[in-house]
DNA sequence: CGTACGCTGTGAATCACTTCACAATGTTAC
DNA sequence: GTAACATTGTGAAGTGATTCACAGCGTACG
């Protein structure tokens, strides 16, 4: 009833939301969602549609909620295993991948012709001998497999998993299954892939006058607000920004020649999540795990932090990890703000010094 | 002008063909492919359609004519080179199974931030520091790459390969890339697929009967679902303990003086996979063919079953044949394991009547 | 209290892709 | 030589997914 399409998507808006609980957001509108995951406001209210969430049209979705229901929809009342067959280099990244991040959904046993690898453990998850893996599947009651073995043995190992009770395969081979049509397969095609991105890398019609267009009107479209945004008209390298107001590059120094073209002085989340994209540096006062977190998932490229504090060595290695630049300003918000504003030279004035922890 | 979904069927299509070459098969039908393929015989003549080749009414295909013609539209005039950030196990995974495959296309450079990786070659491909990727991948003038980053990592990446000059991503981070519009993104999102693959292997019933009543029987087997893992510091010989807690033993009495170290109470078979070794007891209540057998797999020396039932002779057989030891306890899995406990002499609390498929 | 706003939910329209259905065509059988 | 056949190539129809566009609604603000 619902495509795998949407179902996908599903899996994609829960962690997006995971991330926004974590940063502290309790509602998001759908153009925000749709912004995140890289698709239309539209597709994102459908989507919650067919699974039967509803926000508020004042609010938005209620983020732990909405979390909630996605659980519902996607997770089975029961936890469900998987099995993988084919433990080589692809096969263990795999596992590793999924080692205790879902508890609903867990590998608990790979399966190798080679004997080097059986019986060992990967990650947590047993490897057991190929001979072994029809009964073994069938026994623990398995539906859902990844194959991940050479092109040559694929078809026989889905044979194998089809005969065991397997209704589900995901497969990274490079050879088409053909299975009952009970059974579904979900193809991860990497040479394709690679092939389909070469082709396009070279046919891509150089983007013209309709992306500058675009972007233009990108740019125009959320700006003024009574928030404290300070609009700059043209581009500053971030290096030549903190140099400016004599702040120091904390960390993240390795791209400082970023550019910036719109400042956001404050805190609050929601500002920021309709404030700010990839070209936005924050300059806050609340200097805060959360903070870095929501930078991350903005893109913004720059955080500033005022009145010469000393970020905590957790704060800069997250902020290291997620690549955010982080700089210290001497001075306070208003100040830093002032500055940055008069050497981008005029501009009238919308410069505020707000922000209050939501 | 075509399709994403074309160009990646194109690079199916061709591997098939090439298998049929070099079976030695010179001609092939539009039906023929299409079933290889797993698709219908009007989309394989469709495709076809698509890059101009042109078939015989009554031979089909050429087969070497089509590979040709396919590699004329799929394979650009030069070699196209590739980056791949992240050279983790996935990383590098990828990399050998593209090693030398395709001559066009050709994995060249590796990126990573780890100094461990830098510098190794991994199969033939070189991996340098991240620090270098914008200026390296720019001078090699490569325009596509493979993000095979933790999530936290993927979208700094990203920016890099773009200014570098990238025009087409294959991203195999949880996270969604946001790019300029003339880079287009390929993504293969593991977590989705698995998470879809889950959600299709359990709301796919409806099928017959006999899937019906399996499901029936299966929602009737996790009752008993709060596990409880008791877990003893000593050794205790098989015998001793049945005699202990009043249990009778049935079968495999030829080695009771097996020694365990450690009990399992509960019937979650992929808790017993990572649980359970060649001394733990099994105490559960759930009376199966399909716990004998999972018990044998792990070698488990005894399964003691609760309440004083009296277990079936299949199974009685089952477990004669594995050599595995059946008793009974007259009392239910609370009081057995507490008995036990009890007797293998106290140590703190470590019972747990955890579990709850939450 | 009323007005204006911005968001949600959703029918309708659009778009993209696949399949149908059949004329055209070369091959074989007789 | 021609009738029967199986297959291709392709316009047209069908199917499924996405986007548009707007009614309805709850809130904020005057």
């Amino acid at each position: 009833m619902v495509s795998r399409k949407t179902i996908a998507r599903m899996s994609l808006y829960r962690r997006l939301l995971i991330s926004l609980r974590d940063a502290g957001t309790s509602h998001v509108f759908s153009h925000q969602l749709a912004k995140l995951a890289g698709l239309t406001a539209a597709q994102v209210r459908r989507d919650f549609m067919a699974i039967g969430y509803s926000g508020s049209p004042t609010r938005g979705y209620e983020v732990d909620k909405c979390i909630e229901s996605i659980g519902g929809f996607l997770d089975g009342p029961r936890r469900q295993d998987v099995a993988l067959v084919g433990a080589g280099k692809l096969g263990r990244s795999i596992i590793a991948h999924f080692a205790g991040r879902r508890p609903k959904l867990a590998i608990v046993a790979a399966f190798d012709d080679d004997p080097a690898r059986v019986e060992g453990r990967i990650d947590g998850c047993r490897c057991f001998a190929v001979e072994i893996m029809e009964s073994t599947v069938r026994d623990l009651g398995i539906q859902i497999a990844i194959i991940t073995t050479p092109p040559g043995a694929a078809q026989e190992a889905a044979d194998t998993l089809v005969r065991a009770g397997v209704k589900s395969i995901v497969s990274f081979a490079a050879t088409p299954l053909q299975v009952p049509e009970d059974v579904s397969v979900i193809d991860m095609d990497i040479t394709a892939a690679l092939e389909t991105a070469a082709y396009i890398a070279r046919e891509a019609p150089a983007a013209v006058a309709a992306e500058a267009e675009a972007e233009a009107e990108k740019a125009a479209a959320p700006l003024m607000r009574q928030l404290d945004t300070l609009l700059a008209g043209g581009e500053v390298r971030l290096d030549e920004l903190a140099r400016c107001i004599g702040a120091q590059i904390i960390s993240g120094d390795t791209c400082p020649q970023r550019i910036v073209e719109k400042i956001y002085a404050g805190d609050r989340v929601s500002d920021l999540l309709n404030e700010a994209s990839d070209r936005t540096l924050l300059v806050t006062n609340l200097m805060s795990l959360q903070m870095i977190r929501v930078a991350e998932l903005m893109d913004v490229p720059a955080i500033c932090f005022v009145n010469g504090v000393s970020p905590e060595p957790e704060i800069v290695a997250q902020a290291d990890n997620a690549g955010t630049t982080l700089m210290v300003s001497p001075i306070g918000v208003f100040e830093t703000c002032g500055l940055i504003y008069q050497s981008l030279g005029a501009a009238p004035a919308t410069t505020q010094t707000a922000g209050a922890t939501s």
